[in-house]
DNA sequence: GGAAGCATGTAAAGTGTTACATGATTTT
DNA sequence: AAAATCATGTAACACTTTACATGCTTCC
């Protein structure tokens, strides 16, 4: 069976103590969703593929009358997470952002609708600049005072990314102005 | 008839002056492909649908016995492409990275493999500046000198981003190293 | 009492890639 | 002569998202 970085993902949040299938699915909405986002459609059938799998267990664990599996990994589950973490082939990186692809296209436009597409990419980029460290970074924190850093680590690399190519852009926005 | 962003970009390659799918698709290999990836089974069907809107024009186009078409903007298409370009709806972003996922969970590995993980992403970030730099901006460049400069703007963020992150990489590796 | 959140799952629709299928022209 | 490139298109497959469907619990 061949796993997709969406299943080790999975076993990667049960290996850092997340329970449930949806809550699986809210941690990833504020850590992994950047760079591998899910959904709860793909999360349930992946859970059950793995426990196929025989990667991971699943036990009941009921709230009260609210239903509730409880999810950990199985000996086998473990060395797949750790040759995943180790091995170096890698999924192609993809990427789509429809603001760039106006910014290559802006020939077409005048000089001040220019400044104005440079200007509104430029806010896009601050918003998730803010966001990032705002809310994603300070729960990455807390998980990194408990001895977990490398979320954190990937969240810095985001926001600084993020930072940079704001500075750029009001750069490139500063030379459009001039001419 | 809604246009998704593949068929702005097809629009604005044809305004460009590329003529054929087959070209569409050659060009937008060292160029869009980073932020709007796409495929031949995309661009013929797409180009069909935008004749069929009245916003390209579709002529017979053969070279010696070797069937082409070539396809030119009409007054619809082209104020289609400039209401695009001036508009701010975007789809969301996306951005998958199974080494940025990795490394997120890099805290079940030990110090050494930790290292070599940052080091492989780092390799590979400096391969996609290094090609950005030398194969795709030089590109670009050549338009800039006949007065479309945004290909080559996109372009040297691509690159001056990807340097940064390498950059950033580099110092993480750093850190590691004196734990 | 109602809204928001917790929790699990399926079905349908949409999007996109790979493989298939064909054939001409140019380069090595 | 073979390989690479130019050129168009379809079919099958894989993957994802959105909508559907249901019901409990907690907070206001």
């Amino acid at each position: 069976m061949k796993l997709t970085p969406s299943g080790f993902l999975m076993l990667g949040m049960v290996r850092l103590g997340v329970r449930s299938g949806y809550g699986i699915k809210k941690i990833s909405d504020v850590s992994t969703r950047f760079f591998w986002p899910t959904s709860l459609a793909q999360v349930y059938p992946e859970l059950a593929r793995l426990v196929q799998a025989g990667l991971l267990i699943r036990r009941e664990d009921p709230q009260g009358a609210r239903e509730r599996f409880a999810y950990e990994l199985t000996e086998r589950g473990e060395q797949a997470m750790d040759a995943w973490l180790r091995s170096s082939r890698e999924a192609p990186t993809q990427f789509r952002h429809e603001g760039v692809l106006r910014l290559f296209f802006a020939d077409a436009l005048a000089e001040e609708d220019q400044l104005a597409l440079v200007r509104r990419l430029r806010e896009r980029v601050s918003d998730v600049a803010t966001h990032t460290r705002e809310e994603i970074l300070p729960l990455a924190e807390a998980l990194e005072s408990s001895g977990t850093r490398f979320p954190a680590l990937v969240a810095r690399l985001r926001a600084d990314t993020y930072a940079y190519v704001e500075r750029w852009l009001e750069q490139a926005e500063a030379e459009l102005e001039q001419t």
